[in-house]
RNA sequence: GGCCACGUGGCGGAGUGGUGACGCAGCGGACUGCAAAUCCGUAUACCCCAGUUCGAUUCUGGGCGUGGCCUCCA
């Protein structure tokens, strides 16, 4: 059993106790949604899901909990309705649509719960109400602040003290403040707004609800703190995220939920990932280096091809996930050679992917070895190198465990599987081609007749034709098969 | 300026106080009309300095380098 995490709290590498192994709690920070995700955000979707997959193996499916929240009201939201004249509503539910449809082809288990802060204002006024009436909050201008300084444990989780922070303030502060470290928990909408994107009414800049406090909005933290009591309790097991949450968001939520609920723990393990960057920059922009999921599976933006789903986890579960990763076009043909070299073996060794095996194959274990090497922090990269070693095996029982292996890390799935085999001649993924197979089939076929006849010429000349077309040849010992250029 | 993380062979990337993971690329060989694929074999590393130690890439201190965070709204 003995899973060790590395816990932020701590900064140290501890041995993973649930509170109750009969259920296990996760929360994790979603998307803010407002546009495409962008790889930088899949890598926690990606990390969390490898994490939930792994507590479900080891304490069973159903003592686990997975929430991963939706942002859905966020002044970004509403500074892009205003930028392209439609309403909220429609710029949320847009964007959570393509977020699904994005992480759908990462291979991510949905999570048990994924909650939407607009559908939990109530909540958020009565933690507000609450922090109030302890003495945590105030209300000022129209805004009600949260008191760093009555949380004396305010900074433990981002390891700093709010005087140091103090000292290093660069942004001006806001005079309704009683200390420069206080942050918003509800923050004035105009009244004009009234019947915005909060209640789906008519089309404004500002969403709001009504408050104790007037016409107005949560500020970005409270959401989590509220959201997370509610479906996993005042304590839980895990809360994770990007390490670029770690300060102010977490910390902010930490301070919110132990003033709420009389310094009770809000979650025993923070775990955090670590940050992405493209070609070696910092992914922004200005920098023209902005990569969406979207891109990657749809469009050639990036290394001037799509890039298949699988390949996109791989190239994140290759790198430990606290370390900085970058991302690059190299990174990505690696591994897909990698990845296509495993599903070919699977294949090579027998396995076959026809219906009636379906619940033969979901039945067979993960290695072990692999889950040793998870269970150690989530050690993926040890884990593929696990897998490199099952692939050197050659009997058809190991290609079961390798098919197991990677539809365990989420890497293969019974029907990928099964398509590839469908068009098994060696060829990857069509998919997402335009490749016209009829042709390609008549091209090789007019090539064998000329190697039949010795014709090298001709038969060298169809294979540069197909070589054009980003069709590479295998002559086997049977048959000669394709697969496209990678 | 404060705080934090990281620095391993051509590239990616684990790990460890003492037998130099793993993958890709490279090189040699087998196979092949030629290729591709596949198979076998193989060289190369631990940012710098000092300390602890019988011994450090692994621990401690300093330096250098890279990246990140330093409060909503702007």
């Amino acid at each position: 059993m003995s899973l060790k995490l590395y816990n932020t709290l701590s900064r140290k590498k501890e041995l993973f106790k649930p509170i109750n192994p009969e259920k296990v709690g996760m929360y994790v920070c979603g998307p803010t949604v407002y546009d495409h995700a962008h790889i930088g955000n899949a890598r926690p979707i990606i990390v969390f899901d490898v994490l939930y997959r792994l507590l479900r193996y080891l304490y069973g499916e159903a003592h686990v909990t997975y929430v991963r929240n939706i942002t859905d009201v966020d002044d970004k939201i509403n500074a892009r309705a205003a930028q392209e004249g439609v309403s909220i509503g429609e710029i949320t539910a847009r964007t959570i649509k393509q977020f699904h449809e994005d992480i759908k082809a990462l291979g991510v288990l949905p999570p048990d719960k994924e909650p939407r802060a607009t559908e939990h204002i109530e909540g958020m006024i009565a933690m507000i109400k609450t922090l109030i009436e302890r003495g945590h909050a105030y209300e000022a201008d129209g805004h009600v602040l949260f008191s760093v300084s009555s949380d004396q444990s305010y900074g433990c989780l981002s390891n700093r003290s709010p005087d140091e922070m103090r000292a290093g303030a660069r942004v001006d502060v806001a005079s309704y403040k009683k200390d420069p470290m206080d942050f918003v928990l509800w923050k004035p909408s105009p009244q004009e707004a009234r019947g915005g994107g909060g209640a789906g009414g008519k089309q404004t800049s500002l969403p709001g609800w009504d408050s104790p406090w007037g016409y107005g909005r949560p500020g970005w933290h409270i959401e989590c703190s509220v959201m997370s009591e509610k479906y996993l309790g005042k304590t839980f097991d895990i809360h994770g995220g990007g390490a670029d949450l770690i300060f102010p968001h977490h910390e902010n939520e930490i301070a919110q939920s132990t003033c709420a609920h009389g310094n009770a723990v809000m979650a025993k393990y923070f775990v955090h990932n670590g940050y992405l960057q493209v070609e070696g920059e910092k992914m922004s922009k200005s920098l023209g280096n902005f990569i969406t999921i979207h891109d990657l599976l749809k469009t050639e933006k990036f290394g001037g091809r799509k890039w298949p789903g699988d390949v996109l986890r791989l190239v994140m579960l290759k790198t430990h996930y606290r370390q900085p990763i970058d991302w690059t076009t190299k990174a990505l043909e690696q591994a897909y050679g990698e990845l296509y070299g495993w599903k070919e073996k699977i294949l090579s060794l027998k396995v076959s992917f026809q219906e009636g095996n379906r619940d033969y194959y979901s039945g067979f274990p993960p290695a072990k070895t692999v889950i040793d090497h998870l269970k150690n922090d989530l050690n993926t990269a040890g884990a593929i190198a696990e897998l490199h070693k099952l692939a050197k095996a050659d009997d058809i029982s190991d290609g079961h465990s390798l098919f197991a292996t990677l539809n365990f890390l989420g890497l293969a799935s019974f029907d990928s599987m099964a398509r590839f085999e469908t068009y098994q001649e060696g060829t990857t993924i069509i998919d997402d081609q335009d490749i016209n197979v009829g042709r390609v089939e008549e091209l090789i076929d007019n090539r064998n007749a000329a190697r039949e006849a010795r014709d090298w010429n001709e038969a060298d000349r169809i294979r540069d034709e197909l070589d054009a077309m980003g069709i590479v040849l295998k002559d086997g010992p049977e048959r000669t098969t394709w697969e496209i250029k990678r």
